[in-house]
DNA sequence: TAATTTTGTTAGTTATGACTAACTAACTAA
DNA sequence: TTAGTTAGTTAGTCATAACTAACAAAATTA
């Protein structure tokens, strides 16, 4: 198990580094991650209102208020009034705000570049099905030491 | 390839989601992710001192000292004066710091857990092997789209 | 319709974490 | 030994990003 252990914290480590070297590919790249988080979140959402919003990312709503205000100002994000409730609106990312969002897509393509780089194709296939394969446990975590 | 990519996103969900979850398990979890990578740099570094700190971040060195400052307050660092420069000092990690930094291993852990739980032993050995066939590419990413 | 709830904002506070400028103490080289 | 460099700190500024309290406007309920 140890041997496993090593090759997923090099499989992690392969994911993060490409995750940085992805995010020189944004326009967007002066972001800190909490702003970030709130980009990914509104993508992930899909137009939520200032409630959605607060209640995922797990802030309170005028935090949220004012953190989306400086998206807005950056460009990242723009709101267009609800139809349903007069006070509220839907907010969207602009093209820039989904920039930011293909980061990961495009660190994904890396480490698949890496893949096929250092496989042959019929290994290729067996990795990408051995990890089809793999289902995230609800098992406890124990600590080790 | 697009079915490669999607097997990759949905491991480095898990291996995100295993970060998360591992981060609970620490006792200072109410650490920023600069304040993490403080620690964590730390760690790699191996007792730098506040110069040394400061060139492996990208910060200027008032920036690393307060920062130190802050962590010492809570406990996660503490420093030593150097043998060969009275004007120096080592950071050192507290039981508390060093915490910090078995996250990684604990996610990993856990990854390993999920592993062990999907596949069957002759399959746990082959995905072994085949990510420690990875070798991370130098290629350049080309963005897709 | 009147009372209550909900959505979102504004104002004011706090902590983090970066910066520059200016400084002390200690080391090094002319 | 004097002059210059290096290690680190202090003081002051700024942006980010969280919070509470208080509020207006709109929607909902009694």
């Amino acid at each position: 198990m140890e041997r496993t252990i090593k090759a997923i914290s090099r499989f992690s480590r392969m994911i993060s580094d490409a995750e940085a070297r992805a995010k020189e590919f944004c326009e967007a790249n002066d972001l800190t991650s909490s702003q970030i988080n709130y980009l990914e979140t509104i993508g992930e959402l899909g137009n939520p209102n200032i409630t959605e919003l607060s209640v995922a990312l797990g802030v309170k709503k005028p935090s949220a208020t004012v953190a989306v205000e400086r998206h807005i100002t950056k460009g990242c994000v723009y709101k267009t009034h609800s139809d349903d409730d007069r006070r509220s609106s839907h907010l969207h990312l602009t093209d820039v705000g989904e920039q930011v969002n293909r980061r990961h897509r495009i660190a994904h393509e890396y480490v698949a570049a890496c893949i096929r780089n250092s496989l042959d194709t019929k290994e290729q296939g067996l990795l990408t099905e051995l990890l089809e394969k793999l289902q995230p446990s609800k098992q406890q975590i124990t600590t080790s030491k």
